[in-house]
DNA sequence: CCAGAGAGTGAGTGTACAGTCACTCTTATG
DNA sequence: CATAAGAGTGACTGTACACTCACTCTCTGG
């Protein structure tokens, strides 16, 4: 026994595939034969690693906010004063870097969306919690300034989201001014 | 001919089904049954009225910037001084009253969520000039006062999707704390 | 009173998708 | 070598949904 079992080195190959996926097309936009064809397996192996579609998704998110986790906390290490504005600011940068390929950008977007279904409210709740204790605790910087900081990163969504990066009107350069690397 | 037109009147009623309904289930998941239900006519005569599903969903999304703009224009002639900050600030307020029953905020996340969709991209572009126009020329405040209007806007969103509000935690306190009317 | 334009619908069609099940294939240990 | 546990799949099923079409009904103008 104990075949020192694949499932478990399957299980996050997948959950990474349903990051990928998820993020395309949202919830109810992506099929689970999607994620399995990213995963290379059949979409009736998928239902044995994750119980349902929505299990599934909820372990994309825990993925994506674990790695959010990892870059916030590389950033603030990096950071060239341990200040707390410099290093919350630290942080933004590492972020802004991180998702410059959209990919966990848009899949927290798409979660807050389908955020009714209890399962999935709840992770992103967890995501949230996560994030914000860190950001308080590590950079030691004021709530207001903590609260800052997810407030311009939401705006940092829109822009990606709503594509308005790319456009060259005055109201487009009022919302996009001095965010990071929206690509 | 020119029989002053039901159908003309029934659109905008169709809309506002299409507004109600889609911010309950979001593009994806909500049928064009769904809306046709919450305006009592056929699934069918949709159709007739709206192209596609795409295109009542744009209607909708027109729907909610034109009254969100009539809400901060409203709120704008209301401040009780006109000094910019306290101009953004009475279009705030506003908002915040507007989006108590959360329909409005909620199609815009989904919006975001499937803006991909070329038309619906473009539509919600569209909504954000108006505002982000209407903020600055109404009120005459600074580009990035405006552009920290619609940052803390993007946060209570958040706030509002991710059901944080309730949540007696700390971490939840510092996202939205200060942020008016957040039900 | 009749012709026709437009409002409105019932009954489909084709397709896509979440989830299931019975099955095979591989490996590894007794 | 036998057997069993777990990896993995092909082929379904039932349902739901975007969109269509042929049709009826109700006016209104001549």
């Amino acid at each position: 026994m104990s075949t020192l079992s694949t499932a478990e080195l399957r299980m996050p190959v997948v959950a990474a595939s349903a990051v990928r996926e998820f993020a395309r097309g949202g919830y109810h936009g992506t099929t689970i034969a999607d994620v399995a064809r990213d995963a290379q397996i059949s979409p009736a192996y998928v239902f044995k690693l994750f119980p349902s579609k929505e299990r599934l998704f909820v372990a994309a998110l825990d993925d994506c906010f674990e790695r959010i986790l990892e870059t916030l906390a590389a950033g603030a290490d990096a950071a060239g004063s341990q200040e707390a504005e410099a290093v919350l600011d630290a942080m933004g940068g590492a972020y802004a870097e991180l998702i410059s390929d959209r990919t966990l950008l848009l899949l927290q977007v798409h979660a807050q969306s389908v955020a009714e279904i209890p399962e999935i409210g709840q992770a992103l709740r967890a995501g949230l919690k996560r994030v914000t204790r860190f950001a308080k605790i590590r950079s030691g910087a004021s709530d207001s300034a903590v609260q800052r900081f997810v407030a311009y990163g939401q705006l940092c969504h829109l822009i990606v989201t709503a594509g308005i990066d790319g456009v060259p009107d005055e109201w487009a350069t009022i919302l996009s001014h001095g965010i990071r690397h929206p690509r």
